[in-house]
DNA sequence: CGGACGGTTGACACTAGTCAAATTGAGTGG
DNA sequence: CCACTCAATTTGACTAGTGTCAACCGTCCG
């Protein structure tokens, strides 16, 4: 997977970037390319490295003591993740990256752009940026999950992952995920998430396959997340 | 409420500020005071200004559009909060503060922050630390929310106020919250909080007291809250 | 052709929410 | 100091919503 050190101002923390930024970042920087299902980093690692997606699909989970998984994001191209390390020195990583398909990324050493951040306030900048909404986000999962329904969080997931990745096609949106995946992602199980998509297949919300689940009326996916309907 | 801009290095944030970044920030910020049951600020108000509470006691809550609140975090003397509009511009504050009892608060113009931090690194940079343990801890909760039953994180929720704000006594931890509060802040109801506060008195690891809650066997609740327990 | 994997479905258990009613306790005004 | 009031809390009865477990199905792929 070939990219110029250009390709990075598409991250959004390095949308403001000087061209020998971007240079020295890549220089010292290595590529790390796994398969589907192996880890970048797993929880409770040292956080020595953050990294960018260049290409694949990673998700970002927790993994409580019990074993039981949560999947906090699902990163895409070009967006940056296990970037906390790089403000807070000995850290951790809070969470494991595994590859939801085979995956390149850029790994960059936590304290180089620690040492960058000092002399180029638009890096810290931008990272906050991120962090902020990152933060907004969480808290409005929290609520989501204090407060409303299985079948509500399940449809927000939908409509979140449409936003993110979805394929549109002439009717309607694919999306490609197991239903543990759902599950993991809207706290509950896979049972649940399998008879919630069988009840909107018959009220023809959804069609749904292996590991796919295509909206044929995004609409009506909106009114159950707002809880409207039912 | 007296204090002097000095004593705004117990903020996290300002910790490493000069004495002359003090002055500045308090001559330029105006202090408010509202009592018991008022709001610093509302959920989806303009974020013009970020806060630190001198005295008192705030929670910051979303609430949903039913009308259901969330208790994301309280805020204790020279804790900040309300930060997000600093970073981002014409940004809304996310969630609503509370004063849970009369309450002083600095307010800080949000672009005066901003401005500062353009030529302070520091100041940036003890942001993010900030965003990223609440990021962090946002996660946690989060997971917990997802996979942990309602007595398992009732504990949490104790040993958590436990840790930032809890007197300790001769014979325990005293904690002054209602069971309405504790429910808020582990995403269930007064009722079931009522009932779990009732088992554990039988099973002497509190004693449970009008807005009151007095830890009398912390480490037997660490175990209910790992789950060990029952 | 035979697994393995993902998914479906039924039966059942059980947690935790809802609602109503009773009880307690702190503070207030006489 | 004693009613009185009101909010906080408790408790019981009931149940909706989900999780759990097990059996089974279908399909993809070696």
């Amino acid at each position: 997977m070939k990219f110029s050190p250009k390709d990075l101002r598409q991250v959004t923390v390095f949308q403001n970037a000087t061209d020998d930024d971007l240079d020295q970042i890549v220089r010292n920087s290595i590529t790390r390319s796994i398969e589907e299902g192996e880890f970048f980093f797993f929880q409770g690692d040292p956080a020595n490295y953050l990294y960018v997606l260049v290409s694949g699909q990673v998700k970002l989970l927790q993994t409580n003591p019990g074993g039981q998984q949560v999947n906090l994001r699902t990163i895409y191209p070009w967006q940056m993740f296990g970037a906390l390390g790089a403000v807070r020195e000995q850290a951790d990583y809070p969470a494991s990256a595994q590859a939801l398909e085979n995956s390149t990324a850029l790994a960059i050493q936590s304290t180089l752009l620690h040492e960058m951040m000092e002399t180029r306030p638009y890096l810290s900048f931008d990272l906050m940026l991120l962090m902020t909404s990152y933060i907004q986000e969480m808290q409005a999962r929290y609520r989501e999950l204090a407060t409303e329904r299985v079948e509500q969080r399940i449809a927000r997931v939908l409509l979140r992952l449409t936003a993110q990745s979805g394929q549109k096609t002439d009717e309607g949106i694919d999306l490609a995920f197991s239903r543990q995946d759902l599950a993991e992602m809207s706290g509950t199980t896979l049972y649940t998430v399998s008879r919630v998509l069988a009840d909107w297949e018959r009220r023809d919300l959804v069609r749904a396959g292996r590991e796919q689940v295509h909206i044929t009326n995004p609409h009506g996916l909106v009114r159950v997340a707002e809880g409207l309907e039912k």
